[in-house]
DNA sequence: GCGAAATAGTTTATACATATACTATCAACG
DNA sequence: CGTTGATAGTATATGTATAAACTATTTCGC
């Protein structure tokens, strides 16, 4: 009935398997801090680089800028982020954690690596250093193919 | 200024953008078939498993009952899935292919697993088969712990 | 049998994500 | 200059996803 998967097929159902479970454990996690993943996403690429536009933060992300402009929409509402207008090209927004964003990051950023760690942790290290490698490469190699 | 990163959080983060990338290349590849990933992967499930409940399928896609509803609605609109009631549970509908959703999925998972091996193969066996054995045990273990 | 708890499905509100079309600004060059 | 094209951001329509509240059945316990 069942034709026989190659290990390539069979790694990739595992990794989205992978994938969403644990988009599902940080969702659970997150929720105490009030932010959601995409949100948290945004806040720990601004702690990392501060004063970047929306078209870059979308290229970081890996999404659209229409949907970064959602995004900020609601960070600021939350008063975690806010825009400032580049005076040296009125198109452009800047974007700055605000100090209530800066501290809830502070927080989330660390107890998030940590709760990743605890669930990759239950890896070797071999497993985990295998793993990276192969990822690494694999992501490269996505990027041309 | 940026922290050593250990090997169990940038494997994570490789594999988000792995994900990520692959799910981006899976949308311009299915839209050739009138589909999206996610009414893919209920073709994909009911392909094999004709007649499950919207619950057991809601199982099987790690989502929520109403996302399935809403799936499953968009769906029939499409004429490629229908619901039968269950005469022994008016509860429940039991979801089948159309004909039309049977010949589509016919021609589209074969192509759709190429794809992936297409870009998973861009990896030697020995990585795959490396891949494959870590995120199976990764996989399993995310369900305890 | 009957009332309470559980189950299948739907609906609603909210968030995330895309593509597309639109506005405003900037840059290039003839 | 001034038009033409590119770029940054926003708005809209659609699809995906959740949680929570709701309806309709079924099942369980007494």
């Amino acid at each position: 009935m069942t034709a026989i998967k190659s290990s390539g097929l069979l790694a990739w159902l595992h990794l989205v398997r992978v994938y969403d479970k644990m988009h599902h454990h940080a969702m659970d996690h997150l929720i105490d801090y009030g932010l959601t993943p995409a949100q948290f996403d945004v806040l720990a690429q601004l702690w990392r680089n501060q004063g970047i536009n929306q078209q870059e933060l979308a290229g970081k992300l890996l999404v659209t800028k229409g949907n970064v402009c959602g995004l900020i929409d609601r960070l600021e509402k939350l008063s975690l982020v806010e825009r400032r207008s580049d005076p040296e090209d009125k198109r452009t927004n800047l974007l700055y954690l605000t100090e209530a964003g800066r501290k809830l990051a502070d927080e989330a950023i660390p107890a998030h690596e940590a709760f990743i760690l605890e669930h990759i942790g239950t890896l070797t290290h071999e497993e985990q250093a295998s793993l990276l490698s192969i990822l690494r490469n694999l992501d490269h190699k996505l990027d041309h193919h």
